[in-house]
DNA sequence: CGTTCAGTTGAATCTGGTCAAGTAAAGTGG
DNA sequence: CCACTTTACTTGACCAGATTCAACTGAACG
């Protein structure tokens, strides 16, 4: 069961949380952050594996990762899915709601994952009081457009190699982002769900992680990653024998 | 070379302008519509073939087509370009720019266009009069966004006639928005380019457009298409032999 | 009128998908 | 705690869809 928790003013807020910069709190002045103390008035605790948000629902919230680990992904008539996003600590969901009023992903938790809940009364209200917000906001969607320009650009151009090597270094470094081994990780996901966010075969994965361990560039075991060749994997993204490109720069965290 | 024509106040302005209904003002009521008389102080004409604006150019401005149509593509280190999209008339440019203040894709007219200019500050300005205008705005990115997603979901869950099938039906839509024939219409961009924002050769495009031909859904000589079933390229597309999906639903104009 | 560019079509090739069998890890119930 | 089931992953053999390479056709252009 989903379980909410309404915040006493002993517990960590915005300004004091460990996540502010690379948060809703990132590029804001400390007086600012200091005054978000009234964006997130609740945190919601959900379990592995919980529908979270579906498509259609009234967008009423966004939500702020605060621990674990989500998948956002699209549903058609058919029932196919398809995962756009993985989001972990620190990251916005629900930005893609703003068009509609209503969530156009579902949410789903790959582990047991807390949420911070940025109620969109509030987050309208406090744009108003603190520009410096509104102006995060706009850019954390320009960010969002930008990140799936990307992966249009990883899913049209390169081949299953490359996608997968993208995949793992751009995990790399949104752990190292987070604080995190950037080096040796654990993939919070199965071999189907980064297969089917890449637009490839759950055996084409494991297939691929195979290969990459026998070439000496990652160790893995189950779902441990251990990187051992950084730079063997970039140069397998760049490697273009056809027209191929290599995946997005590198990026500081935001 | 490219030519700047600032408006005086017998141009059109967006309060008057027929593609009121999709750009911009979409969604305005009209007191606020008439208010963004100051929205637009410039065109611009570009000729085709122009690199409009480039990745790492400064954003100054958003740009609404006014008449023509231009292509969005991303660059990398080793050059290779990838379309992410196509612009025509009424549709905005360059919202993925204001995370970092700076354009991420390349934009080029595809044939002689005209763009309006809608300066930052000036948007800033009235967006701060027209709350509804800040709405606006917001919007667009989330479906752009939105809008991306879908890509995604296109070129990691479809192959490749279902890719092309929904392509043609998507223009159709998209056209038939503008008030031009659905069922009729000259393609604006070259197989390869297509094949480019599809995530396929060109000779797979040109290949498949035979085919469509030859199984009577369609008519095409050079790059006027001619749409004869419109169900057919719909059931194309819903066809699963193997968990795929099919394209994103019909939606209005917007 | 020849040159160039866009598009078409065919044949060979290859990447990645499909189907299938097998293994390992993680729950589940006694 | 152990057998049993289930789920996740691995690996192999085979196949199909899409790419590549190449030759050719037809428009467009100076």
């Amino acid at each position: 069961m989903i379980k909410h928790q309404l915040l006493d003013k002993d517990s960590v807020r915005c300004n004091t949380c460990v996540l502010g910069h690379i948060c809703v709190p990132q590029g804001l002045n400390v007086q600012d952050t200091a005054r978000l103390n009234d964006l997130v008035k609740e945190r919601v605790r959900i379990p592995k594996g919980t529908l979270f948000f579906k498509a259609g629902d009234r967008l009423t919230a966004l939500y702020s990762i605060r621990s674990g680990s989500m998948k956002l992904q699209l549903e058609n008539e058919s029932g196919h899915m398809q995962i756009t996003g993985f989001a972990f600590a620190g990251e916005i969901i629900g930005l893609d709601a703003l068009a509609e009023n209503a969530h156009i992903s579902n949410a789903i938790a790959m582990e047991d994952t807390e949420v911070c809940v940025i109620r969109m009364s509030d987050l309208n209200f406090l744009s108003k009081e603190i520009p410096a917000l509104a102006y995060r906001i706009t850019r954390l969607m320009s960010q969002e457009i930008s990140r799936s320009h990307n992966m249009v650009l990883s899913l049209g151009a390169m081949r299953s190699e490359q996608r997968l090597a993208a995949f793992l270094i751009n995990l790399s470094q949104r752990f190292t982002c987070l604080g995190y081994s950037g080096s040796e990780y654990v993939l919070r996901m199965s071999r189907e769900e980064i297969g089917n966010y890449l637009g490839l075969t759950l055996e084409t994965v494991s297939r691929l992680l195979s290969r990459f361990a026998k070439e000496g560039l990652i160790r893995i075991h189950q779902r441990e990653v251990q990187i051992l060749d950084f730079n063997g994997l970039q140069t397998l993204i760049q490697n273009d024998p056809v027209h191929r490109v290599e995946f997005p720069k590198l990026t500081a965290c935001n």
